[in-house]
DNA sequence: AGTTAGCAGTCGGTAGACTCGACTGCTACT
DNA sequence: AGTAGCAGTCGAGTCTACCGACTGCTAACT
């Protein structure tokens, strides 16, 4: 083992116990728990130049050393292969997804909080795109007298469904209907579809009036954010600086907006993890963010992700979101 | 002004201090902020006796007094006469509630971030009790060759959705629509509906699907709680003995169940403000609910209520639960 | 050159002593 | 019944001293 391998280990020793113990490391904490070969004065003057190379840093000058965000980065880079969950959260999960049957929203509510307990940390659930959605099928249904519902079937097997108020009903309905369905079937919900007119003016009004409302919302509810295990971030307060941070951080995954917008952005950029200010929000500059997206029939359909503080067992949340993410996609693949 | 009149008067005083100011409050505090034409020493045998008969208490020998849940609870019922929202809020009430147009569940949302934002403190709206709504029409659809979405119109305006598989579609589908119909509507969603037989084997069995989909999950969703201003909670936290005891809280919340239960239950015994230990949960020993029903039609349909802490503005949040319960309801009201 | 033992130096955290000041409760007086 | 005045209590803040947990350095060793 030569010396910068050496040092590499020795940097996956500190990571590893500050993580366990939340204590800065001291040279001799490394020696003890893991048999280098080496004193704990060789391990000093390593863990002196891995300061110097900004993956450790001192709380102060008597301390141990505690892991730079660039220090859980190279840790994450090159120690995190691939580890495979307990047998008994992959049962837990395994189990979860068995037994459930649920409407779409409840079960990614649900998925969030399934994610917060396997890891003890918050983990969050961000709707697709709503502009990468394809709708299936769209028609509008009569379900009083005056009131139609209209209804839209997603790639995702998302039903959105919006009440209008209309006194349409038997043919012009079935008319406007059809036009409703060749408007928006296999396009996005981006709000440009072309209105075919019906020739008949009571039915463009609710045809105009129901892909409106339905662009809108759907909109609406593709960019909600599923938040699970908040308390998590409360009893991780020590983590952070003072209880304000901790209510601004909830302030934040109350808004969600920020939290969705920054999800996709992160994994377009094909990150999977990024921690602490990586992360260019402030209120995250803490935070560490473990994601991955599932799919449907092959197509990007969402993301699970875990928010904990950036010291996280971050080989632990890997393996969580990893399998979560895909038995969740394997669970929405329309059952044909 | 005599003597017990004097001390109600004292009592008051120092709710409204300890309110205004978390600190403990002194006598002399308390003849200074309020004309009560005797000294300080007088108002501290004021005090000692309101201590004795269980309004206040003192934190320590050398500190002021801080009111108990009992002192609160005389403060709640005698000092509280229906106090208006500043117009300012009444305003901001009034434009939520004029500019929205959203359905149910983000309309319920919201409302429980505005009286959040309204009150600064955490607030929760519970929908109304399954088995008090009752089914204005329910029909089943063909969405999709194979799949059929089951529809149920609410008293109170909320449109429930359930898929279901089945290959039934034209006259034998629209049979089973009928007698779906025939078998809720008129009733509630307690799944005790008794289904006439259509003579047809397959309508039959998507006919109890449905039924069975949709009762089960109509309890799910109305025993949903919308929970707004989380990070209140932990900007309160002082208010609260230890971290553990907020991210307690923040899991309770999330759990749902107990704080739907416990709202039910308090208002089914006409309580609307409980006060710390007056609500028997332990997680909610520090907190105080203010609660107020919101009527559909006449009709209980829901609940909005604010979660604080026990020092809170008892006034300000029952103007605001007011308010936003009546404005509410008037919203929910079918535009018929 | 890399490694090590040993030792001096730094600094956070804790415990104890002390003071300050914010209150109260009591007593004696009006 | 109400008040003035005073003694007494106790939390909170400050200061000091000290312990101990580490490091960084130096000089010796392989």
């Amino acid at each position: 083992m030569d010396a910068a391998e050496r040092r590499a280990t020795v940097l996956k020793t500190v990571v590893e116990e500050y993580v366990r113990t939340a204590a800065p490391v001291a040279s001799q904490t490394v020696t003890e728990s893991r048999d280098l070969g080496v004193s704990s004065a060789t391990v000093r003057n390593d863990m002196t130049q891995l300061e110097r190379e900004g993956y450790l840093a001192q709380p102060h000058t008597s301390a141990g050393r505690i892991p730079t965000d660039q220090g859980y980065r190279y840790f994450v880079d090159h120690f995190t292969a691939a580890g495979g969950l307990p047998v008994g959260q992959r049962r837990a999960v395994a189990d979860f997804f068995a037994s459930t049957h649920r409407a779409l929203e409840d079960l990614l509510h649900e998925t969030s909080q399934l994610l917060a307990k396997l890891t003890s940390h918050a983990a969050v659930v961000v709707g697709p795109d709503a502009d990468a959605v394809r709708v299936r099928t769209a028609q509008l249904v009569a379900i009083e007298p005056g009131t139609v519902l209209a209804v839209v079937v997603l790639g995702n097997g998302t039903v959105e469904r919006e009440v209008l108020r209309s006194d349409l009903e038997g043919e012009p309905l079935n008319r406007a209907s059809a036009a409703f369905d060749v408007a928006l079937r296999g396009g996005t919900l981006a709000p440009n579809a072309t209105l075919a007119p019906t020739g008949d003016t009571d039915s463009d009004t609710l045809l105009a009036d129901a892909v409106r409302a339905v662009t809108t919302r759907a909109r609406h509810v593709s960019d909600h954010l599923y938040v699970g295990g908040v308390s998590r971030l409360a009893a991780e307060q020590d983590a952070f600086a003072t209880t304000a941070t901790t209510a601004r951080l909830l302030e934040m995954l109350e808004e969600q907006v920020v939290v969705v917008s920054l999800v996709r952005d992160l994994l377009d950029h094909g990150v999977n993890v990024s921690i602490g200010s990586e992360t260019k929000v402030d209120e995250l500059r803490d935070c560490s963010l473990v994601l991955a997206p599932y799919e449907v029939e092959g197509a990007l359909a969402g993301t699970v992700g875990v928010l904990g503080p950036t010291r996280m067992d971050y080989a632990q949340a890997l393996a969580a979101v990893a399998a979560v993410s895909q038995q969740l996609g394997r669970l929405l693949l329309p059952p044909s």
